[in-house]
Formats: structure tokens, C-alpha cells, sequence
DNA sequence: TTGACATATGAACATATGTTCAAGTATAGT
DNA sequence: ACTATACTTGAACATATGTTCATATGTCAA
């Protein structure tokens, strides 16, 4: 045991404040936020969103997304790699081409559900 | 019109991958993408999610959220800056305290969802 | 094999984001 | 008025993120 002679000041507590709220509150995990954090962020991004956007409507190659968002294919294809990566998407290749698609349908009940909400804000 | 003599190449059209797929694929506008984006991005910081967390289960002032996550009261006044200004939570003074409360919760339905998305991605 | 196409990748760059630090308000108690 | 507490704010700093550019890789066609 650790005992430094007496009166040891609980150093790591809080000094003041002394309301009682705080217990029972249990805080989400630090591990879990990231994770958590992680995949909102991945949604977090404007061309990500769009990406998704065409994706949910057709299977398409890099450069017909590029084409129909405006991007670079080269920008088109460092993000499908993180949507790779999450594994929200889904290729095949076909030729010279490769077809991507929608893998993870879970992600859209999100889409739709802040898709919905920004509508309402509007409103 | 602006004609070049004969022959012109329609160069903002897309030179090759004659598909016809993008027809008809309807890409996410570009405002909103970004308020989708940036509504996403909001519950993109571990953070930012842990003080949600807290606060909903109990309307708390910023230094016992800072006490109850470990973080500096500045950072929690800061980010709650953040959630202040896009209407995820609300105050009230009192005495020297303010206590923020969820305000929309609207938002715990998406941390809920992804919550359960993570846990589903461990088994 | 050569050349055109389709995609991928890495490095560099610019921008955005979050924390810390220091200073500033504000309020309550003595 | 003085001091401690509670919170806010701004600037500085470090880190993360996304795009661009140049360069690979791979495939098909001639």
C-alpha cells in the first residue's frame, strides 16, 4: 500500500462543486466514443455523403462518380478507399473498370434520418 | 454561339466510359451535403459524444462535466459552444452555475443507432 | 510492344479542428 | 472591496483531414 504518513489529499478529486449529480452518471466509455466518433466522421464529409448518395442509386465505376460529382477520380478513389476500408462499400471489377457499390445498407437509415432532420430545421 | 469552326470536342463532357449509368443517378446536392456534413461531423469528436452521453441521463454544469470526463472546463465550454450553436442543448444559470441539459433529442436516436452499429461490428 | 484508358497510391500542400494557456467576465460569500 | 468560484473567450499550437499533382499499376486493343 502506498500510505504517505498522514492527511493525504485526494488530489484526483474534485475540489469544489459539490453537487451530487454526478453520481450514478455513467459516461460513455473513451473507447467507444472513438469508435463512435470515428464513424460519424466518416459521414462527416460533403463528397463522402454524395459518394453515397449516387451509390445508393446505382452501382457505378470511379469515373462515372467523378463524372457525375465533379470530383477528380483521383479524389473519388482515396475516398472510396476509406469507404473501403469501413466497409461500407463493396467493388467488382469488370475490365478495365471497377464497379462500386453500396455494401452496408445500415448507413442509409442514417442518410435519410439527418437527410430528414436538416429538412425540418428548414422548415 | 460560340462556334470554332467545324468539329469541337465537348470537353466538359466525359471523354470515355460511354455508360449510360449516370443517367438518371441524382447526386446529393452540394449545400446540402454539406449540412449533412457538417451536422455529422458535430458527432464526430469522442468528446463532444461523451458530454451528450452525460447529459442524457442528467443536466449537468460544465464543471462537473468536466469533473465526470476528465476534461479541462475550458475544452467542455468550448464544445458546448459547439453544441450550443447547432440547438443540441440548452441552459439555465443558477448561482454561479450554468446547467446544460439535452435539447434535442432527436440526436440520441442517431447515437443510439451507431452506438448499436458498433457493438453489432465486435461479434 | 506500344499506347490509351481506368484506377490506385504517395507526398505535398492547404485547411479545418480541438486542446491548451492566459486572460477576461460574472457572481456569491466574507 | 476583496477573494474564490464558475464559466467564457481568444490566440497559439499541434494534429487531422482532404485535395491536388505526379507517378505508379494494371488492363485492354491494335
Amino acid at each position: 500500500m502506498s500510505t504517505v504518513g498522514t492527511e493525504i489529499l485526494p488530489q484526483c478529486e474534485p475540489l469544489t462543486c459539490d453537487s451530487d449529480r454526478v453520481e450514478g452518471v455513467e459516461p460513455l466509455g473513451v473507447e467507444k466514443a472513438q469508435q463512435m466518433a470515428d464513424f460519424f466522421s466518416l459521414l462527416g464529409d460533403a463528397n463522402r455523403l454524395r459518394i453515397l448518395s449516387v451509390l445508393s442509386q446505382r452501382e457505378l465505376c470511379v469515373h462515372d462518380i467523378a463524372s457525375v460529382l465533379g470530383m477528380t477520380e483521383s479524389a473519388v478513389s482515396h475516398q472510396l478507399r476509406v469507404l473501403r476500408n469501413l466497409r461500407l462499400v463493396s467493388y467488382r471489377k469488370e475490365k478495365r473498370k471497377v464497379y462500386y457499390q453500396l455494401l452496408d445498407h445500415h448507413v442509409l437509415d442514417l442518410y435519410n434520418a439527418v437527410a430528414e432532420h436538416i429538412d425540418e430545421e428548414l422548415a
